[in-house]
DNA sequence: TAAGTATGTTGTCACTGTCAACAAAATTAA
DNA sequence: TTAATTTTGTTGACAGTGACAACATACTTA
């Protein structure tokens, strides 16, 4: 559908969200501008408008396809994971770093202060809810089967998101002075057993 | 020495630095204009450039003062805290999330993306090294004290700020849905005391 | 008290998000 | 087929922004 030199482009929705990815991964979500990308494209300054209402819209986008991805990784890493709680939620902590650092973009885009806003777009915060999920549901059938301790579920699984993303964050903003991203992940590991050693019964 | 009507304010500065807090606490840094700052104070659009040669430069300011509030703080803790290194381990992560939940608006300010970037501005990385230091010397101590497990000490350091990171940065954007500070904070303690029996040997 | 410096002002620029009015193409209805 | 309608892209305009240069005022100090 990618007509040429048409009036109408033809798929410019897609092409914009791309356009932008490209934008923040080499520079960041502050210098992004709509006018840019249109350039970028080849297209009137004002075509993106009939596709986000606002740059605010575009960003929030991003962000849903993020969740989305996020969401699909945990739960496959949760169906190939070994049938052991303890080592489920491992993987799946390793799995979400994993995710986060193989896709900086989205993620920072996803946890972007001021563009992406989860309280301002309940579309967010019902897809970032779903990934959470995952992680609930391993540790409430950890605790069923009296793997894990009986903390209240949902603050157990709250600090796990958190240190995940704790490490997903830092690394990606470069400030756990670690030189590559095996590295990450091999600190992501530690975080994940040491973790479960704590939560363990 | 703030002068009234007079051609010099006299504290502009300093002035600007706490017009700044206010905004980004009301509103958010993307929003944050030094013109709309300039306006509020009552000095002409470019008066700021005189203390500040940009925008990002007056960010940085603010990201500093924070990560030396922060790290005032996080000795405060370990000072204070029991001649006990888990226990030790524990409050330092606690005093660490209640000044992210007592001082968000420094903190998103600290950690935002494309703003206050510690890479461009080797003052930032210095000063957030000097808090994680707090970290990283209680850990130490509390291997050669034989208390915590062999693992590398940088590492198990990098995994506890995350962890507080995580809870605190998760805390200030509402992703929790957690009700108040109090129950941050009760988190933070479930999660420190997690942490620590994890790092235990 | 005169020179020099720090601080604040005015004017200007290119760039941005966004609105309104218009144009072309695709789709649908007749 | 063709006419009406909807979708998509364009042009032009506006106010707000960061930033620069030239200028004005006040403070400092020699």
């Amino acid at each position: 559908m990618s007509a040429k030199e048409s009036y109408h482009h033809g798929d410019l929705r897609q092409t914009i969200i791309e356009e932008a990815l490209t934008w923040i991964e080499k520079e960041n979500i502050v210098s992004l501008s709509l006018r840019k990308i249109a350039r970028q494209i080849g297209v009137s300054h004002n075509a993106p408008y009939r596709h986000f209402p606002d740059k605010e819209s575009l960003v929030v986008t991003i962000a849903q396809i993020g969740f989305a991805k996020l969401h699909q990784t945990l739960q496959q890493a949760f169906t190939d994971s070994p049938d052991d709680w303890q080592k489920k939620l491992e993987t799946i902590g390793v799995a979400y770093v994993e995710y986060a650092v193989n896709n900086q973009t989205y993620y920072r885009v996803m946890f972007s202060d001021g563009y992406a806003d989860c309280q301002k777009h309940p579309q967010l915060k019902q897809a970032s809810k779903k990934a959470f999920d995952v992680l609930l549901n391993t540790i409430e059938a950890g605790q069923e089967a009296r793997v894990f301790n009986s903390e209240d579920s949902m603050q157990l699984a709250r600090v796990c998101w958190s240190l995940v993303h704790g490490v997903s964050m830092l690394a990606i903003d470069n400030q756990l002075m670690i030189p590559d991203s095996d590295a990450v992940l091999e600190l992501a590991q530690i975080a994940t057993t040491t973790m479960s050693k704590g939560v363990a019964k």
